[in-house]
DNA sequence: TTGACATGTGACCAAAAGGTCACGTATAAT
DNA sequence: ATTATACGTGACCTTTTGGTCACATGTCAA
């Protein structure tokens, strides 16, 4: 049985396209700072900021400070638990060969 | 790179508590229909009617229609590409201990 | 210490999402 | 044939969310 709080934050930060376009930027690259976030988006840097915001309350993203600079890191393990949630260990090795045909498909076709 | 589309129908069903729920119930067990969901949630006929809508255009839920009744079945695929995306197989193993680990702990705590 | 840089806050507004209802269609049972 | 069942549609309203702006704080360099 899960909380009655669920983990909303992480499935509603996931929620939107920018906030899922910043956290590709930090897969590909880490400890980067919202400045330079900033130049990956259309936004101003006040949106940028929120969304950050919104990821770093889910557990999605963790900071650490410098000086006056904030650099941000992706953290991995809430999408884990996303999967394990509906994925269980037995059907998990056929899911995921489905998702690489899937996946294979779609980049040829 | 991903398309200009990205996965969003996925993320946005995943975003709401109940729909979530649904999938819960509907991972516990395969072909429900309608009326059996709607006793397991508290809202109108309706707005279940919209979730499950909502969850079988982003292909989180598939359906088989049997006379006047329409069931549904879960299917996993769009949840492990999620994983896949922020989750490379270098890394997949650490995250996925660490997060077993995280399952544990609250469990006790 | 003056000025530029990097991040932060609260108010505000438009757009999207969640939920209900009146009404409607198709299938099954008596 | 009539009634009950199971699902479907469009309009409607309220709440939440996404985005911008004026303003503000803390940090570094010259």
């Amino acid at each position: 049985m899960r909380s009655v709080e669920d983990d909303d934050g992480v499935f509603k930060a996931l929620a939107d396209p920018t906030r899922r376009h910043l956290l590709d930027r930090l897969f590909e690259r880490d400890g980067r700072t919202l400045t330079e976030l900033e130049s990956e988006v259309e936004m101003t840097r006040f949106g940028v900021m929120k969304h950050l915001r919104v990821l770093e309350e889910a557990g999605l993203v963790v900071t650490r400070r410098s000086g006056r600079e904030k650099h941000h890191y992706l953290n991995p393990v809430p999408i884990r638990l996303i999967h394990d949630r509906w994925i269980d260990k037995y059907t998990e090795l056929r899911v995921s060969t489905l998702a690489e045909l899937k996946f294979r498909l779609e980049k040829t076709g």
